[in-house]
DNA sequence: TTTTCAAACCTTTTT
DNA sequence: GGTTTGAAAA
């Protein structure tokens, strides 16, 4: 098990006794080294399966990890509790719901529910939405709990009316939340350390079983979660912690890399261990990562260092504008595609969301397969969301939130005057709206909604989703709709369907209350990734911890990165440069850098000026390129109109409809799953209605 | 009550 | 450039 690992790999795993500190710079083999120490705990007899609990950074971290160790010690790895934080959380919620005085069937609001229940209060409240804008209110809120700080002791921050306007939201949010029997993302870290506080007998217990405490990821902990941690080390103190300051980037979300700094105060025993020796990129990668993060005052000392050659000079490339940045992009993944490259091992970087049209539009004119990493939001769309309120209600129907967005939909004539008039008998008789139903109108909801319920205890999951469709009139609804729109959303409920099955054939019997728990803390849809090469197109953020041998980070403007709400605060500023060095380390052998002129920032077409990490990188080349656009495709038929809800047919994948144009790009639904091309190519044919 | 269309808003990053 | 919100018409 040790065989593989270097000398100081090996002393982090053989270090079993006590606080261990492992600082692992970029690409070093901390995995690997968490992977084993697990299985040598295990095979070493020094710990339970279950008296391990490993936190990681995301949920698929932490499947990876786990598949991992189940490779090396078996089944034995499925006892072991590895989890986010937040999932983590959950768990120790549910085993303690009464003492927190939550009803078994407690729901998880997702950060939508949490803005429309914000923007509820403001409404009940009289308060101007324009004055007092939800969506920062809300994230005041979610960084307040992240810190610890209750609505309650707020109140000693207030400096003006807007700190008193917004406590008082706070306060009602919170009240709202516990009346809906249900708990919000924050809640997750929040509610465990309540329950630590209140009943240190409890805490005792899950000391007891936790003799092993290993955390990934340890720079972007935030307080919650380090005091989280704190209370659950017991005496014996074997807590192991993992992490790399340089690599710390979601400071947006409370996560503070002092925590890491922090570590040796903490726990004064604690023994350390430096990975030093870098797995992943060649030298002058490391270099160009190693030049940029000098910049940066505060960190632990540690030098990468590797045994690979030089390798290919990183490459920077000035282009004229986005689409030249695209295309330039995109012709050079085609080189190295000709040259027998492997898509899978290619990757563009950027700093956001927005970057990524344009070279999904360009990769697709080039024919390259590719896929969006964290962009398609499955669960956000509305006809899944409306389905999902349905289970929320059914489920608990304390969850206002989830009844009023569908009491409505479909339509049952109850607009917002019969609501107002709900709400006020709610408000006068102290009631959630659901005890509150008493029209005619409203009878027959509430009539659904019990039939239902009574159902979910003798149905299976993808039964109850069925009946649900069926006898809440939603699928009728959309059928008698007969547009294209209303097929499509039809489709993504079956899809839906497909999930539950999968639940269900992985999990067995799955309830509901086990399906929404586990829903609700995943952000991604679950990829069913063909064993296709496909280029990978994600933002920064969601590249960490992977690896790729081909990297190209784009934009490496100012405004972008470091983006333009970050500069002038030196802590944002110190933040982008470590975003900066994730890109760069994320690389194997070859790294392009990409800037462009001029950009097309908010609508309107912007002078952009190189990004000062580009100076700090202190490379000798910088090349303007020009590249020809080579879109005049024989392939692509530019004339042709195509309408949403047209009947096409793929060569590759045969019957579908259209279901959204935009710009130049076409999304055509398919029965298998959903793909989009480039307007007008050869292989998308219409379809001839009869 | 529902639909439609234009104006306003927007974009950092996400468990 | 795209999406969400608001007011006005149906």
């Amino acid at each position: 098990m040790l065989e593989k690992l270097n000398e100081q790999q090996k002393k982090a795993v053989q270090i079993t006794k006590g606080p261990l500190l492992i600082i692992a710079g970029a690409g070093s083999g901390k995995t690997k080294v968490l992977t084993t120490k697990i299985a040598y705990l295990l095979a070493e007899e020094l710990a339970l399966p279950q008296e391990i609990l490993a936190i990681t950074f995301t949920n698929k971290a932490a499947k990876e990890m786990q598949m991992r160790i189940r490779g090396m010690v078996g089944k034995k790895a499925n006892e072991m509790q590895i989890s986010t934080f937040h999932s983590f959380g959950v768990r120790i919620i549910r085993e303690n719901y009464t003492r927190l005085s939550y009803s078994r069937n407690f729901t998880i609001f997702d950060a939508s529910d949490s803005l429309t229940l914000v923007k509820k209060i403001l409404k009940e409240k009289n308060l101007d939405p324009k004055m007092h804008n939800p969506k920062n209110i809300k994230n005041r809120i979610s960084s307040c709990k992240n810190n610890l700080v209750t609505a309650e002791t707020f109140k000693k921050y207030i400096n003006s009316y807007h700190d008193e306007i917004f406590q008082s939201v706070f306060a009602k949010y919170e009240e709202k939340l516990k009346k809906s029997n249900a708990v919000d993302f924050d809640d997750l870290l929040l509610k465990p350390i309540e329950l630590f506080q209140k009943y240190p007998a409890v805490l005792a217990e899950y000391q007891k079983l936790f003799r092993y405490i290993l955390i990934d990821e340890y720079q972007d902990t935030n307080e919650a979660q380090y005091v989280l941690v704190k209370k659950l080390v017991n005496k014996e103190q074997n807590i192991c912690v993992v992490g790399d300051e340089s690599q710390s980037i979601y400071g947006f979300r409370g996560s503070n890399y002092r925590n890491i700094l922090n570590f040796e105060k903490d726990f004064p025993k604690c023994q350390q261990v430096v990975l030093e020796k870098n797995y992943r990129s060649t030298q002058n990668i490391l270099d160009v990562a190693n030049q940029v993060i000098k910049y940066n005052a505060r960190k632990k000392e540690k030098k990468l260092w590797t045994d690979k050659e030089a390798g290919a000079e990183v490459v920077v490339n000035v282009l004229l504008d986005e689409h030249q940045e695209a295309e330039y992009v995109a012709q050079t993944i085609n080189d190295l595609k000709n040259q027998g490259a492997d898509l899978n091992e290619i990757a563009i970087l950027y700093r956001t969301n927005a970057q990524s049209r344009v070279f999904e539009e360009t990769i697709l004119r080039k024919g390259l397969p590719y896929r969006i990493v964290g962009n398609v939001h499955f669960y956000h769309r509305k006809e899944i969301k409306d389905l999902l309120a349905y289970l929320k209600l059914i489920y608990n129907v304390n969850d206002d939130v989830s009844l009023l967005r569908i009491i409505n939909e479909p339509s049952r004539k109850i607009g917002p005057k019969s609501l107002a008039d709900l709400e006020q008998r709610a408000q006068a008789s102290n009631e959630v709206l659901f005890a509150a139903l008493t029209t005619e109108k409203e009878l027959t909801f509430k009539n659904l909604i019990t039939e239902l319920r009574q159902l979910s205890n003798e149905v299976s999951l993808t039964e109850l989703v069925e009946e649900t469709l069926q006898r809440s009139g939603m699928r009728e609804e959309l059928e008698k709709e007969n547009s294209a729109k209303a097929e499509v959303r039809l489709e993504n409920l079956e899809e839906f369907k497909s999930i539950t099955k999968d639940f269900e054939e992985k999990y067995g019997i799955i309830s509901l209350e086990d399906f929404l728990a586990e829903i609700s803390l995943v952000t991604d849809v679950v990829e069913y990734e063909e064993d296709i090469p496909q280029i990978t197109l994600m933002t920064i953020h969601a590249a960490k911890g992977l690896e790729f041998k081909y990297v190209f980070v784009v934009g490496m403007e100012e405004d972008l990165l470091p983006h333009a709400n970050s500069q002038g605060d030196l802590e944002e500023l110190e933040e982008e440069r470590r975003l900066c060095y994730v890109a760069l380390t994320r690389a194997c052998e070859q790294l392009y850098i990409t800037y462009t002129k001029n950009r097309q920032l908010f609508g309107r077409r912007t002078l952009s000026i190189p990004s000062r990490f580009i100076d700090e990188m202190n490379l000798m080349t910088c090349e303007e390129v020009t590249v020809n656009n080579t879109n005049s495709d024989d392939n692509i038929d530019e004339d042709i109109e195509f309408t949403v809800g047209e009947k096409v047919v793929s060569d590759k994948y045969g019957q579908g409809i259209i279901v959204e144009v935009s710009n130049d790009i076409l999304t055509i639904a398919f029965a298998k799953d959903v793909k989009k091309f480039i307007k007008g190519h050869k292989s998308i044919k219409k379809v001839k209605e009869e």
